[in-house]
RNA sequence: GUGUAGGUAGCAUAAUUGGUUAAUGCGUCAUCCUGUGAAGAUGAAAGAUGCGAGUUCGAGUCUCGUCUUACACCCCA
């Protein structure tokens, strides 16, 4: 049989492993800086957390897994005969791959809630799985680095973590752009609007906006049956860039005078320290996730054509959904693949890596080759990441062999070296050769 | 979930209007030459053309289904 994997997973190679690790270690870094802590969770969760948790659409793409042992026996019989597989589920799976890191870190809280204190900062970097279809910067398996605080409402902590983001980027060397925004605002427009009911619809509407423009949104909302008037006023309040004019068209509006109230605060904190990066407001920020519930973010790359690389916001009430009610969070999500993909098209990962291998020793014989291990293990000791080709080979075999693995440095040895107790480093990129003693070559690799 | 375009040796391409043993380059392996890779010479291995069915005397080439890849829509990291 040929060997394939499932649509939209991936292999990953030696040097896709490196450049991803890069990405990992540096936000993870810049997360334990700012006091996170990790947890991890299972792959698996009980499909009952996860569904309902992410809209209609999110339940969709959930990967379900099967039961095991004689699911057939306790399937739902009439929903086979009916044809009704969302309503088969329940009754033959009973687990699913979690969907994001969010929804299990809820659960998590709340199972653990004895064990921590809050504010509880965590952090965790783990692959999520979603049935969409591939597509560019869209696969069915990815890794996710999310950051969340709970147990706190501070602004304080809306503005830390956007410093995170800055702080990311900054040091990956990606030109992101930071939206804000507030899901109050958006409750606010539909407030304003007299289409509250409608709020859903209106903020997938007009989430599209940069992408469909104006007159596309009208038509959308229109599809949407939302009322010419009300369109009108949509759109007024759409054009608005900053939040001074807001507040007169939130006049009426408690909620998004609230959310104008809360970037105020945001901001109040922000501002004291210069991002590198672009913060700014938009108003037609409204990402899908339905448990946000104050501010959200959303990340672009500036210089690349792709999705977001990363989002997030607070949610006042996710742990209610598992029984621990009046516990308010906040927290944002990197996608790595994305990220990954934005890097090596702009061709930004640095091109030595610490998990490199620095030198390849090559012996021309075998009394060589035992004084070519000699050297090796002092290089080793000395922290170097080091090789030592097999056997004493052909040195065009060995040479190449160095080409393949991108060593940056060779040491030749033969009888000559031997003699005068030294090796023959080689620089692979110049070609350039000196006679060292190990000593020498340690000094000059470290 | 909808649509469009593709799937030919490890990789990249080729194969008149359906017509013999499916070609070429790179890579791989071997031998030769070299105290040194990205160089040269010679030779070799490797594919019933994603999978399945159909049309036909005959299918890589046409039709259908299926899987998969890329891109767009939906939605999203």
């Amino acid at each position: 049989m040929k060997p394939s994997i499932p649509k939209g997973t991936r292999d990953f190679t030696p040097e896709q492993v490196s450049k991803r690790n890069y990405i990992f270690d540096t936000i993870k870094k810049v997360f334990i800086k700012y006091g996170y802590q990790p947890i991890e969770t299972p792959a698996m969760e009980s499909l009952s957390t996860l569904t309902g948790k992410y809209g209609e659409e999110g339940d969709k793409l959930l990967f379900k897994v099967l039961n095991n042992g004689e699911f057939l026996n306790k399937a739902d019989k009439q929903a086979i005969a009916d044809g009704n597989s969302a309503k088969l589920i329940p009754s033959i799976s009973k687990r699913g791959l979690r969907y994001d890191l969010t929804v299990p870190f809820a659960r998590f809280v709340v199972m653990h809630q004895n064990e921590i204190s809050f504010p509880f900062k965590r952090y965790q970097i783990q692959p999520v799985w979603r049935a969409d279809r591939p597509q560019k910067g869209r696969y069915q398996e990815f890794y996710q680095c999310d950051v969340d605080v709970v147990g706190s409402d501070s602004l304080m902590y809306e503005a830390e973590l956007v410093q995170i983001y800055d702080e990311v980027f900054a040091t990956l060397g990606v030109n992101a752009e930071i939206k804000v925004n507030n899901r109050k605002i958006l409750e606010g427009i539909a407030e304003a609007a007299g289409i509250s009911d409608q709020f859903m619809d209106m903020t997938m509407a007009i989430d599209k906006l940069d992408k469909i423009g104006i007159e596309g949104v009208r038509k959308d909302l229109a599809g949407r049956d939302i009322a010419e008037t009300a369109i009108d006023k949509i759109e007024k309040m759409l054009g608005v860039t900053s939040l001074a004019p807001l507040k007169e068209l939130f006049a009426d509006s408690p909620t998004g005078l609230k959310g104008i109230e809360e970037l105020e605060a945001f901001h109040s904190y922000f501002d004291l320290k210069t991002p590198t990066n672009e913060v700014v407001f938009d108003i037609t920020l409204a990402r899908g996730l339905s448990y946000y519930t104050g501010c959200i973010f959303e990340v672009k790359a500036k210089d690349v054509k792709m999705g977001s690389i990363g989002g997030g916001g607070r949610y006042d009430d996710l742990t209610g959904n598992f029984g621990l009610k009046n516990v308010s969070g906040v927290g944002v999500s990197f996608g790595a693949a994305r990220i990954f993909d934005v890097m090596e098209e702009l061709e930004l990962f640095p091109k030595e890596r610490g998990d490199s291998l620095k030198l390849l020793l090559v012996a021309f014989d075998d009394p060589a080759h035992k004084y070519a291990f000699d050297c090796l293990n002092k290089v080793r000791a000395a922290g170097i990441n080091a090789d030592l080709y097999p056997s004493p080979a052909k040195m065009k075999k060995q040479m190449k062999y160095a080409n393949d693995r991108k060593v940056p440095f060779v040491a030749v040895i033969g009888s000559n070296e031997m003699e005068a107790g030294k090796v023959q480093l080689k620089n692979m990129e110049t070609g350039e050769q000196s006679l060292l003693t190990t000593e020498e070559v340690i000094e000059q690799l470290f």
